[in-house]
DNA sequence: TGATCGGCTATGTCGGACATAGGATCGGAT
DNA sequence: ATCCGATCCTATGTCCGACATAGCCGATCA
């Protein structure tokens, strides 16, 4: 038992997190487990108790263990996990492939608010925005192009990532901004198990392409659509299509308080 | 200079953490700079240096700063931190009060964003959700009854913030779930600054009704204005109001393909 | 003048020690 | 016999002192 985190190896203080949250994220230990007590772990890592209890504290940072003095580190319940802090992020991206509730419910969250912050980046979008938007686009092209070598190696999953967060900067708002970094991960992870056959590539970057010329022509209601219908296309590809038509994205309410669309700047 | 930490008693791990994030939020510190030592602290502090060490890594999981092998703990930029952690996010709503740009995002962000979690309360409440709400609700209106005296320590404004607790968690989204703990320390702050004279708490209340019973209902879009028509109040009184109209919530997009509402269970 | 070497500073890691919180156990009193 | 309290035990919290290491700066030398 606990195969994973058995390294030897002078690895300093991340690397014994990693291995301790990807033991939880497995469900190795689960919610309400003790993981094991920091004199174990010592000699497991074969690292002194400081080095540790600095490992141990990332993970009560991020909201996965509590620390009971006496009594042990225990794991936490999955709602009381910081999912918003990037690292967790990561490791859910990592290691929590195979959940499909997770999956789900991020899945649900993206198709509410990417619709309404390419709404945002439509109406506040500035030059350098929509450089580095189309910069990624471009990226992508030409990953496509030269499919098998990668452009000094990026790929082009990692172009379709930077298309989305440079979308969420152009809102031109801090929390948008944070939430673009926490989605980044789980970006990469659909993006890069999203299907990759030649007439979907097309498809989709006709997708992309849609959100980007609506941004630019500060179209908010026209990019709002097409960056919803960029999720549609990956939510097909991975089975998550059913949360698209129900779960509809962040709304311009038509009461009589709205006034004319303000064509800012 | 630097008189905000100053204090000597024995207040072991968090409270050095949040004397020193008091410190960089007030500006004592700015981004670029860096914070004294770790010996400094110590002696500042009265405490070892694991506990100094303690403290400094809570702040640099908090994104707040960066520690440099050999030359000392720096501020990083704003946009560098992470402001979804809910400790963070505390820290904002207590140090961070005459900051006008941040509040004004954030303030921006719950207009995008409640509305669209009432929607999907009111699809997906549970009876257990709807007590919730109704509990706080009831206790809102205790707590104006016998306005002096506060209800067992429990004030109007926290039956507030638990009402709009309740809602995001009948959102049965464990994303949007973690974004009203990040909100909490937010919506704690302007609840307890907008004003309280009793027209205006009368307004607040019926809204807050309006809300309560559009969900209990299942009806998405009568809970969604009446989000926004909360906000609209609490903007008001704070002089955020303009960002009412111009930042609309998340969106029903009226494409055909919404299938019609589906009356769960 | 410029590149390399050495020293300096402050963080990173180590090891051992004691204090403290919380649970479990064992005992006494009613 | 049951209930309640004092005691022991475990594992975390804190402290101390020491060395290793990273990164900057200045001095030295070609």
């Amino acid at each position: 038992m606990s195969s994973a985190v058995s390294d030897t190896r002078r690895s300093s203080g991340p690397e014994i997190a990693d291995a301790l949250a990807e033991a939880i994220f497995a469900g190795e230990y689960e919610p309400g487990d003790f993981v094991p007590k920091e004199l174990d772990l010592c000699k497991r890592f074969g690292v002194s108790r400081s080095t540790v209890r600095s490992a141990l504290q990332t993970l009560v940072a991020a909201g996965l263990l509590v620390r009971i003095s006496g009594q042990g580190s225990r794991v936490r319940a999955l709602q009381e996990w910081h999912l918003l802090d990037p690292r967790v992020s990561g490791w859910m991206a990592r290691f929590a492939q195979p959940n499909p509730r997770i999956q789900r419910e991020i899945f649900a969250f993206r198709v509410a608010v990417e619709p309404y912050v390419a709404r945002l980046a439509a109406e506040s979008a500035t030059a350098a925005d929509l450089l580095a938007i189309e910069s990624a686009y471009q990226g992508m092209i030409r990953a496509l192009e030269h499919e098998d070598l990668h452009w000094q190696g990026v790929s082009h999953d990692d172009y379709d990532v930077a298309f989305h967060e440079a979308i969420f900067a152009a809102s031109h708002n801090l929390v948008w901004a944070q939430i673009s970094h926490v989605l980044k991960p789980a970006i990469a992870l659909l993006v890069e198990r999203s299907n990759h056959s030649a007439v979907e590539l097309n498809d989709s970057m006709e997708r992309h392409r849609r959100v980007m010329e609506a941004i630019r022509l500060r179209q908010p209601d026209q990019a709002s659509e097409a960056a919803l219908a960029v999720l549609e296309r990956t939510g097909r590809d991975l089975g998550l299509a059913d949360l698209i038509p129900r779960v509809p994205s962040i709304e311009v309410p038509t009461t009589v308080s709205t006034t004319t669309e303000k064509e800012a700047l």
